[in-house]
DNA sequence: GTTAAAAATGGAATTATTCTAATTACTGAT
DNA sequence: ATCAGTAATTAGAATAATTCCATTTTTAAC
């Protein structure tokens, strides 16, 4: 069977694919129901074999073809860490990726509004930031292995 | 003829390779002297052609064994902007890194220590980071096209 | 000079991602 | 409801950055 979202994401997703004048279709559903599911910023790999438990005939195309579509419309965010495979998360507020180099877990790193300012007051005059992206990289909490 | 490097760039670059027990051969002095040459954060492709010039035999696999040399030895930085080939920075002062959306030109942005100081105080307690890295994206200044 | 270790080389292999052409599923107008 | 047109999905081929591997060359120490 399809994946079912919470009706609050059903709505929150339905509603930006239609702004942007897209369907909200099982395969887009379900990719996104997956990644509100298991919030350990899954790779596009993992995402594929999550989805095709529920829709088994989900082609890897369909699945990068849903993440590009969902990150058009901001409901994911990709998550690049050096040449590793890209990973998507669904925490929207603004946050910062702490990844170990041991486990290779990504943890989110909340960012406080005047962190966020200062970041921003950076940017040289004439530059207009769209996109904010802070990564950390180092030993992981021991307590969460 | 082979590149050379300025006398104090020379000596870092031997002096930190030897910290290591590594040798400083003329392709690594090579690879080192384009990037600090022309500082426009070249790729791999870039660096493997601006190499050629100078020592016509290095292989690509000479440009690639180099650069994880330099950057294990913190003589150059690695920079990853989402999917894109990886850059290479010889700045080594901390430092954020703007890329232009339009051109695809990546500027180098100081970040001073408070700021820093800042940003290493969102790491929740028992983390320890090794590296921070901090991009923006988004139109860069006209002025300088 | 000889020898052992380190580095460089060329080409093959890997892998995440993108592209392409063909099929299927919706949606809106009739 | 049906049809046409558009959007989405599919399978598999293609791409491109990077890494691997086996061999050759260079270097440094004795």
């Amino acid at each position: 069977m399809a994946f079912s979202l919470s009706p609050s994401s059903k709505h929150t997703f339905a509603h930006s694919l239609r702004e942007k004048g897209l369907r909200p279709t099982k395969q887009r559903a379900c990719v996104y129901g997956v990644i509100l599911d298991k919030r350990d910023h899954p790779t596009a790999d993992d995402i594929f074999d999550r989805v095709k438990k529920h829709l088994p005939g989900t082609s890897f195309a369909t699945v990068y073809n849903c993440l590009e579509t969902l990150v058009g419309c901001g409901l994911v965010r990709q998550v690049n860490m050096d040449r590793s495979p890209t990973r998507y998360c669904p925490n929207l507020t603004p946050h910062a990726h702490f990844k170990c180099t041991q486990t290779g877990q990504i943890f989110d790193v909340q960012i406080d509004q005047d962190t966020l300012s200062k970041m921003h007051a950076l940017i040289p005059k004439g530059f207009l930031a769209e996109n904010i992206d802070l990564c950390f990289s180092g030993k992981g909490d021991s307590s969460t292995n």
